[in-house]
DNA sequence: ATAACGTACAACCTGATGGTTGTAGATGAA
DNA sequence: TTCATCTACAACCATCAGGTTGTACGTTAT
């Protein structure tokens, strides 16, 4: 999942597919990339499960799945709360005199 | 930095150095490759700012840089609120009759 | 019915990735 | 000093990822 959200255009495409009303030609309009190649970049965001196709007559509408963005944020944020379970919050008061509040 | 995520050893790398306590060759240790190949994953991630390294003598200790983690975490959060901007309180509301708490 | 459109998929090429081994420079220990 | 350890880096190899073109098939429009 991390690898489907590793490349700038998969992630534009996530963005852009956000309310799922468009297809896959209209998403593939303004990529400066093949219709195919933008094809195989929504196969792979549908493979990792962070977006779904709803057949519309010929065209397949793309719409990204929240949940699985979800999922992925909170996979982060148990890295996070892991370092600062640990050492964390006392290098956080030796580097910021502050403390660690950049939330 | 989120290609530095997609991979399994060096999501494991990352957690395994957050109290920056372990220098590369012990990192290494438990892996079933080589050592040099450790340490390419290692370099990647410091590529990326998730990690930093730190002298200690001969060894080099490796400590996970929680802000860089927060960074990511933080672009997945506009993702998901791209996403609840549009539509996704209206389909929020017809896939799940008590609405969207999901978190 | 026929043409045009939207999609899927296979074959292919190129560059990047993940692994290996080998060599070399610093540093700590004997 | 000499030896062992830790690290860095280069060269090499196999596989994968991202791109291309071409073909095929279902669906809509004429």
């Amino acid at each position: 999942m991390f690898h489907a959200l590793a490349d700038a255009t998969r992630r534009d495409l996530l963005r852009r597919s956000a309310d799922g009303e468009l297809s896959v030609s209209r998403l593939a309009d303004g990529y400066a990339m093949s219709f195919a190649a933008v094809q195989k970049h929504v196969a792979v965001l549908e493979r990792a499960g962070l977006v779904t196709k709803e057949r519309h007559g010929r065209e397949r509408l793309v719409r990204a799945d929240p949940v699985a963005v979800g999922r992925a944020r909170r996979a982060l944020d148990e890295l996070e709360a892991a370092w600062r379970g640990r050492v964390g919050r006392m290098a956080d008061l030796l580097s910021s005199p502050t403390g660690g509040e950049d939330r």
